[in-house]
DNA sequence: TTGAAAGCGCTAACAC
DNA sequence: GTGTTAGCGCTTTCAA
């Protein structure tokens, strides 16, 4: 690793003069200007970010927390995110908190080693406690929000979402509609909720509380919560149901079959979140898409602008609410209920 | 931000003494230990780690080096990595090359800025030439191989794992196996077609070059393949698939659906890698499955094992050639061809 | 336009 | 067992 002092040895100028050649081209004489690059170019050099970040007290660096890499949804949030501040000439580096509070609090502190300029999280319920470990440091919520203000959030309207999914639903003649939600800690799954119960009003519907079943976002969960609505007698099970995430969904799809119930004949689903299975599936399926690499792209430019704000001195802009729109994807899970309810 | 300044001054002891209880508890006194301690929580000291790094000459840092994070695969093997690398006490950086030489070079200047002590990379065609980028670097070739010698390769059996699909196909009667495999310049692709090739020679059968079409492992690239193979007049047509990726296998069941031919009925097919479509599909898919996250953590483990016997001045190990078995997963999608070949 | 010198925060070498 | 000093590689005053 040759370092700047190579190459301003070779250049046969100072280290200072070298460093200003490579950062500050238009503060050095034409002609040294090309020695120096020259050297560096042919010593392969590389800045130390190292020094270079120790010095300027500024690392180019971002932080990003998911809570689940695995999933696809934040890995194309991570995706969006990482090639946003590489066209800023910054660096993301990735965590990935499987909702833990102490993976979340462990992922925190290293970051905070190596100095990130900003941090854009996923939150999950502790983060509002843990992010008390980096303080002052610039934050992006994404795709939920802890209530936080101050803070600029970029996510979906998942009220919107939910709503038109249900409203498809009721369009299509169902009554009695089952709702699998997250739990309730999370903002996502409290909105999506919200717009199950603005879609059930706003038809003249009633709300029955014991369709609407919680889960821990997992796939087990969303068997466990489908089987438990699909066993209900005749007259009282749903005829449709609606997710309120991705993984779930598998769940409720695995448990329909389990018991043999045939999709959209006898239950009709519609998901939240798009994927490869959900399109491959027999019959595909109904979903409410999310622009998730969007998601991240944004999250980045904002927290990157913000940056500059900074930097630059002027007064922090106010947080911004960014809320990008979801679409209902209609294929082939729902359909009209075969059996009017007769209560 | 804290220095270790801020907490020698608070515990009344020089920075050194601070650095020392913090790193070395041995080497100071109980009670100065305790009232350095005491300082540091009381101020949430958080070492800076550039100005550790750059003084100790070592990051405790590793990079990875993914060729596309969206693909379940390559998301379980960094998981892999990181969840091992943290369990080290090393921070590993993740970068995504969609496979694209220049992505792979700009990744590698990044990575080489922030002074890893050793990278894992998925390698492709450009890797071997951009590895000159970093020099000195001790690398861990992970699930394909460049044919460097000296570098410490984790992948897969594939040789085994496509003769066990074949001969699986085989078993079941088939006699015109259709092969649709990666662009060769990369060490699964070739390995998988060996595999298919010993397989088909070991029956007694003809392999049959027409049979075997490349794709660039996209599902694009998987349907184009098998809508060539499928369109074959009836008594050349395969009867049975092997499809030597996860990506260019949905490509290939959509291709299938297009033609209105039924799986397995009409044709068998088998995919490498399993995943969630692949489980949740009609009819769920027969797969060789890869151990991805154990991949990845052995990956890690092998390296940070490397970087130890180098640190500790002990002559380096001669690379570790790792091979993990595939698992041939039965599922529905294979069955016995229905009309026998009449040639 | 360039060089000399200082210092970012940390730890290792060397006193004492 | 602890303090002093030096220096990792870089950039930025400050002088010339």
């Amino acid at each position: 690793m040759s370092s700047i002092q190579d190459v301003a040895t070779l250049a046969n100028v100072s280290a200072a003069t070298a460093s200003r050649a490579l950062s500050r081209p238009d503060m050095v004489a034409q002609h040294t200007r090309e020695r120096v690059l020259h050297a560096a170019q042919q010593l392969g050099y590389q800045p130390n970010m190292l020094a270079r970040s120790l010095r300027q007290r500024e690392t180019r660096t971002i932080g990003v927390i998911v809570t689940d890499i695995l999933n696809h949804f934040h890995a194309t949030l991570a995706k969006g995110v990482q090639d946003a501040a590489d066209r800023h000439g910054y660096t993301a580096f990735l965590f990935n908190t499987d909702e833990d509070a102490g993976k979340e609090r462990r992922a925190l502190d290293t970051l905070r080693g190596h100095l990130p300029q900003g941090l854009i999280v996923v939150p999950t319920p502790h983060t509002r406690e843990n992010l008390k470990l980096v303080p002052n440091l610039p934050i992006v919520e994404l795709d939920r929000v802890t209530g936080n203000t101050g803070v600029t959030t970029v996510t979906v309207d998942n009220i919107s979402g939910a709503r038109a999914a249900t409203a498809h639903l009721i369009g299509l003649g169902h009554t009695r509609i089952g709702m699998i939600v997250g739990k309730l800690d999370i903002s996502t799954a409290v909105e999506r909720h919200a717009g199950f119960q603005q879609a059930i009003a706003e038809a003249g519907l009633t709300y029955d509380p014991a369709l609407v079943l919680p889960g821990q976002h997992r796939e087990k969960d969303g068997r466990e919560a489908a089987l438990r609505l699909l066993s209900l007698p005749l007259h009282l099970r749903p005829t449709a149901l609606f997710v309120g995430n991705n993984e779930m969904t598998v769940g409720a799809v695995l448990a329909a079959r389990e018991l043999g119930l045939s999709i959209p004949e006898d239950l009709s689903i519609v998901g939240f979140d798009d994927s490869r299975w959900a399109q491959t599936m027999t019959p595909p399926l109904t979903v409410v898409s999310q622009p998730a690499y969007e998601l991240g792209v944004l999250a980045c430019d904002h927290l990157i602008a913000q940056l500059g704000h900074i930097q630059s001195g002027r007064a922090r802009a106010s947080p911004a609410r960014v809320q990008l729109p979801t679409e209902l994807i209609l294929r082939q899970s729902t359909a009209p209920p075969v059996c009017v309810p007769s209560v």
